[in-house]
DNA sequence: ATAAGGCCCTGACCGC
DNA sequence: TGCGGTCAGGGCCTTA
């Protein structure tokens, strides 16, 4: 799934391929994934736009025009924005198609139909209810602190809420909360002032691994939810220490690691190391 | 305000 | 082999 890292990884490797590029228009396959302004009028607005900045807020790609409008980009599960050659195939998961001027074509493809685009003038509109950035200085320990206390809710489960904190996903939940030794289910208001520091500097840890391996591609054999701009795999995948490893032995103590249904969403955790 | 559950989607997978 | 049922899950919505 597109996290932060995902995100990132698309962002860095997306803007030399699109610096400076114009888009020439639009074609429309899938109404829905459009969200801003609607199907219908997109295709005219974002003629004649051209890339000039790249940035990422959370897992919303933030692809700034010379307009000063920006163009969003939220992949959700199974979402993949690419640039192809011209004559490339447009399969039945090609949702939007945009000519560029160099006569390559900026494709977005999406299989589950969940990601999302939107073409605005002011992104904060879109991006208002995030929470901080996790890799910045606005994430502090006390304020992720502040967000926790008193909330009955698990802990796994708050770090899904993008307004506590923007870009944790459910692969880096699970990894952070392993590295930090805290069971998922717990009430994120008892976690004691150790244990949040220590969550902190967990769920910054795995996003920075996350991306020093380009993300992390998995599916269920050869359909990858994730694979970067150019078609490789991250490298991420490969250094889970619970996530999608339920009975294989923790890395640590070698206990089964153990999986359980948090908020909808499988969870996985080793018994011992995490309490 | 918080918490819990439904919904959108489709491909992969499982059991019969 | 074919087929129906189940699962995966980010963000948004409704309900209590």
């Amino acid at each position: 799934m597109p996290e932060l890292p995902e995100v990132e990884t698309y962002v860095r490797e997306l803007a030399p391929e699109l610096a400076g590029r114009q888009v020439l228009g639009a074609r429309v396959n899938w109404s829905r994934t459009i969200a801003t302004p609607d199907a219908e009028h997109f295709p005219g607005l974002i003629a004649g736009q051209r890339f000039v900045t790249f940035g990422r807020r959370g897992k919303y790609m933030l692809l700034g025009l010379a307009s000063g409008m920006t163009l969003i980009v939220h992949l959700r599960m199974t979402g993949h924005l690419r640039v192809e050659a011209g004559d490339a195939v447009i399969d039945q998961h090609t949702h939007v198609v945009m000519p560029l001027d160099d006569g390559r074509l900026l494709l977005f493809q999406d299989s589950r139909k969940f990601g999302r685009i939107w073409l605005v003038p002011d992104a904060e509109v879109v991006l208002a209810r995030l929470g901080p950035e996790p890799l910045e200085d606005s994430f502090t320990v006390d304020g992720f602190g502040l967000r926790l206390n008193g909330r009955s809710a698990s802990i796994k489960t708050l770090l899904l809420d993008q307004s506590i904190v923007a870009g944790v996903g459910n692969i880096y939940a699970d990894e952070a909360l392993f590295r930090a030794g805290i069971l998922p289910a717990r009430a994120a208001g008892t976690l004691e002032a150790g244990e949040v520091a220590a969550l902190h500097a967990a769920i910054r840890a795995v996003l920075e691994e996350g991306i020093a391996k380009a993300g992390s591609s998995l599916g269920k054999s050869g359909l990858q939810n994730y694979v970067r701009p150019g078609g490789e795999l991250g490298g991420f995948q490969d250094e889970f220490k619970v996530f999608r490893r339920t009975g294989l032995p923790c890395p640590v103590c070698g206990t089964p690691v153990e999986r359980i249904v948090l908020g909808q969403r499988s969870t996985h955790f080793c018994p011992v190391c995490q309490r």
